[in-house]
RNA sequence: GGGCAAGUGGCGGAAUUGGUAUACGCGCUAGUCUUAGGAACUAGUUCUUCACGGAUUGAGGGUUCGAGUCCCUCCUUGCCCACCA
């Protein structure tokens, strides 16, 4: 006899229901239905060319549990995916093999497919979308315009239509007397995507921008070349104005504490006042500093101070702080300004005032206020440069804000988003630059502007964008800029929703049934870049009548890392990835579904362990032969009381712990059954439960099984099982005895008991640890523990 | 420098509101079937001790009948932000 029969076949089974459940359409999403909705969403994939290694299919696996037991429990399931396939990786693939990124991207969705596929995941393939489809940016685009033509409105607190804000203004007489530019000029400052200029660390060597954390000593970390700063025109996005609803937002949602916490401190609200100190000695009439403070308290201790290299005061010191601009070393410096003065508003003491590099321009007012008794740094400055030091007289912070007349006002750290890269493989920004300077934006009809085509996918070496290199579009006066990776990924929640609509984002009706995310399972390293982006987003949409909840997700939750079994972060370099295919093609799917669940708590970074997974892959030709039993037992077998209680008792844990994302003991929960039915017996009907309970995990053993028992539907279809308590009430417990808090024996004990038959027993079993001593006090907590104390 | 997590066997980890610490799995040990083998089966496996017993959740202290869980001090590791006034 071979072994056939007793070890589960993965290699047949696996494709044969992956084709059948494709065939049948069984996780298909009804457009229209009765049923409560359920919108499940996984962040989508970049799709790189290396493929998925087996840390990348742990939050798809997961959210995929938790679609299928909604799905199961009557649930109208949204659970789609798609491709955000935008951005440099298949650029530089493109300059690397002179191909189009376009022809990167077909082939390495070609390979994710598969490997999704072989995962056995539960997507409504219908609804793919792709980002780099035209007919999707078209709504990037369409996004965009609608941002360009908005202002933020600070007391009615929404985005209005830029044309309500020009009728506001042409109120004014001097309006009129403005010219087209200088119109344009003044609604830039309140458009919510508006053209800026930004400092940006420039390298000529690689012709490119660098992020902070690409320099290393000044020098470029690729390389080692030089790097300097340079001022880029930009686009930005005016998240800033959503501040205060991104902060107040987060307290609705259901997110990991840790991640609103990053999102708090990235936004980074401080409270404090805003004080203006008058100058003297300056060329300038009335001349004055405002700064900021959170310590008003302590402004009689002030004795100098500090404002930014670009604060106006400044102004005449910059060719000498302009060598500060290169230095990395982190020391604090200053420049006296000679003859000027601040004035103290209460002492009227005159107090000097340095050009510093230390004091940031971008926050606050970019002047600070020193107070060297109290603030440390302030004292380093104050002793480096021989400043005064004034004991610090504390002083309630609002009865000085009256004296002296201070605002009190809120700052933010967050600054607004650059939303421009001068990349080729991204979305055009739907803008025409006209001649006398102004920009006429593209109406919606002529959109998608179209990613032309270009000869050379390399970056121009002057820092713009490959498109500046193609005289139709320069001369079209298209916006050569490209939008950044972000913006695709800001709104494709809302497209899934109505995935080929050719008329609008999404329709209404389908915004109105699915509202928003329900849970959404990403990695916890986007939190202040695409999960605030998307909320910002999503927030503007809901104000222009869009979106219909403030918040795109309402539940987040994010997955660990995979670290490869060296316990280093999985990568070519250290030649420890390991790949989903060949665990598959060893354990199969089920094995290998079980084990990225098993493998430990949602949300932590764990090692991969190859010797591991045999575990799951056991569990699985358990259930097999299992079932070959049971098929083979009497139909009148009825499961044992230890058995019914035990099932019921996993039916309610592992509906719990799915729900609350703790994958990892919802797999033991169903070993440890399955351990209890080897050892005793089952009914067909009860084990049948068994395998429903697991389809979620083991998805197509279980699907084989059910088919075997007769049953003519998806068992990814069937009706989740419900628990029964009063099947789980075990006749009676055991539990422990403690004398003075250790534990000295145990006892068996019924519901029905009282409580002093229980503890007269309970003391008989532990007569000899209180010999010879008197029991000054007895605890007795039913089902729990008995506690003595003696003395 | 600031903020946030987390420290439990050889390993990954479990432990509802404080209530029998080490579930479940890997590995390991012994045995069974086998010509042989294991990705099979059975039994055992926190440490210490021949045993009775004793000890044990990073270290130390506290609250409590009872602490992995709560409080304080310290140590270690990881992550995020970082000249933020």
């Amino acid at each position: 006899m071979s072994t056939e029969n007793h070890f589960y076949n993965h290699k047949k089974q696996d494709p044969k229901w992956q084709k059948q459940w494709l065939k049948d359409e069984t996780y298909k999403t009804a457009q229209k239905s009765t049923k409560k909705k359920m919108y499940v969403l996984d962040m989508f994939p970049y799709p790189s060319g290396a493929g998925l290694h087996v840390g990348h299919p742990r939050g798809y696996i997961a959210s995929d549990v938790f679609a299928r037991m909604k799905r199961m429990q009557g649930y109208n399931v949204l659970h789609p995916m798609g491709y955000d396939a935008f951005g440099l990786p298949a650029e530089q693939y493109a300059v690397k093999h002179k191909v189009h990124p376009r022809k990167a991207v077909e082939v390495n969705v070609k390979t994710f497919e598969r490997q999704l596929g072989s995962i056995g995941l539960s997507f409504d393939w219908s609804r793919k979308i792709n980002t780099t489809d035209p007919e999707y940016y078209k709504w990037t685009q369409w996004i965009f315009l609608k941002l360009y033509d908005s202002w933020y409105d600070t007391k009615k607190n929404k985005a209005r239509p830029i044309k309500e804000l020009i009728e506001i203004l042409s109120k004014k007489k001097e309006w009129k007397t403005y010219t087209k530019k200088e119109k344009e000029d003044i609604l830039m400052g309140y458009r919510l995507a508006y053209q800026g200029y930004s400092e940006v660390n420039w390298c000529p060597g690689l012709g490119t921008v660098l992020a902070n954390d690409e320099i290393v000593d000044g020098k470029s970390e690729r390389g080692g070349f030089p790097v300097e700063k340079k001022i880029m025109r930009q686009w930005f996005m005016r998240i800033t104005a959503y501040a205060d609803r991104l902060l107040s937002g987060l307290d609705g949602l259901d997110w990991p504490e840790a991640i609103k916490t990053i999102q708090r401190n990235w936004i980074g609200k401080s409270e404090g006042h805003e004080v203006t100190f008058k100058v003297v000695g300056s060329i300038v009439e009335d001349a004055s500093i405002v700064v900021y403070t959170t310590r008003l308290d302590t402004l009689n201790g002030v004795t100098f101070m500090a404002v930014s290299k670009n604060h106006p005061l400044a102004g005449a010191y910059f060719d000498q702080t302009k060598e500060w601009l290169d230095d990395h070393t982190g020391e604090k410096k200053g420049i006296l300004i000679a003859g000027v003065h601040a004035i103290h508003p209460d002492s009227k003491k005159q107090i000097p005032i340095y050009v510093t590099n230390y004091v940031l321009s971008t926050y606050g007012t970019g002047a600070v206020m020193g107070v060297p008794d109290m603030d440390e740094r302030d004292y380093a400055f104050a002793e480096k440069y021989k400043i005064e030091v004034t004991k610090v007289n504390f002083e309630n912070a609002d009865i000085v804000a009256k004296r002296i007349k201070a605002n009190a006002t809120s700052t933010y750290k967050m600054r607004d988003a650059v939303f421009a890269r001068q990349r080729y493989w991204g979305e055009p920004i739907p803008l025409r630059h006209n001649a006398d300077g102004t920009i006429t934006p593209l109406k919606a009809s002529e959109l998608p502007l179209m990613l032309p085509n270009v000869k050379s996918y390399e970056p121009t070496g002057t820092g713009e964008s490959p498109l500046a290199a193609i005289k139709s579009w320069v001369k079209e006066g298209y916006e050569t800029n490209t939008m950044p990776g972000w913006s695709s990924s800001s709104w494709y929640f809302l497209r899934y929703m109505d995935p080929t609509n050719t008329k609008a984002v999404t329709s209404p009706a389908a915004v109105k049934m699915w509202k928003q995310v329900d849970v959404y399972v990403g990695g916890a390293e986007h939190a202040t870049g695409h999960l605030l982006y998307a909320r910002f987003w999503n927030k503007f949409l809901y104000d222009i009548g869009i979106a219909v909840t403030e918040e795109p997700f309402k539940k987040f939750r994010n997955q660990g890392m995979i670290l490869g079994p060296d316990n280093r972060k999985m990568s070519k370099s250290w030649g420890n990835v390991i790949n989903p295919d060949e665990c598959i093609d060893t354990y199969g799917t089920d094995a290998f579904r079980m084990y990225e669940m098993f493998i430990g708590p949602f949300d932590s970074s764990m090692p991969w362990s190859t010797e591991s997974i045999i575990g799951s892959r056991r569990f699985v030709d358990r259930v097999w032969r299992l079932h070959e039993k049971i098929l083979a037992q009497s139909k009148t077998v009825k499961s044992t009381v230890k058995v019914q209680s035990l099932l019921h008792k996993t039916i309610k844990k592992v509906t719990d712990d799915i729900e609350n994302f703790n994958f990892n003991t919802v797999v033991s929960a169903y070993m440890i059954l399955l351990n209890g039915i080897e050892e005793e017996s089952i009914s067909q009907s009860d084990f049948e439960a068994f395998i429903v309970l697991i389809a979620p995990f083991a998805i197509s053993i279980s699907e084989e099984i059910w088919k075997n028992f007769g049953h003519t539907t998806s068992v990814h279809l069937a009706a989740w099982p419900t628990y029964n308590a009063k099947k789980v009430v075990e006749e009676s417990v055991t539990i422990g005895i403690q004398v003075n808090g250790k534990l000295r024996g145990e006892i068996s004990v019924t519901s029905e008991e009282e409580e002093k038959d229980v503890i007269e027993k309970a003391l008989a079993i532990i007569a000899q640890h209180i010999e010879g001593k008197s029991v000054k006090k007895t605890i007795y907590v039913k089902g729990k523990i008995i506690s003595v104390v003696i003395a």
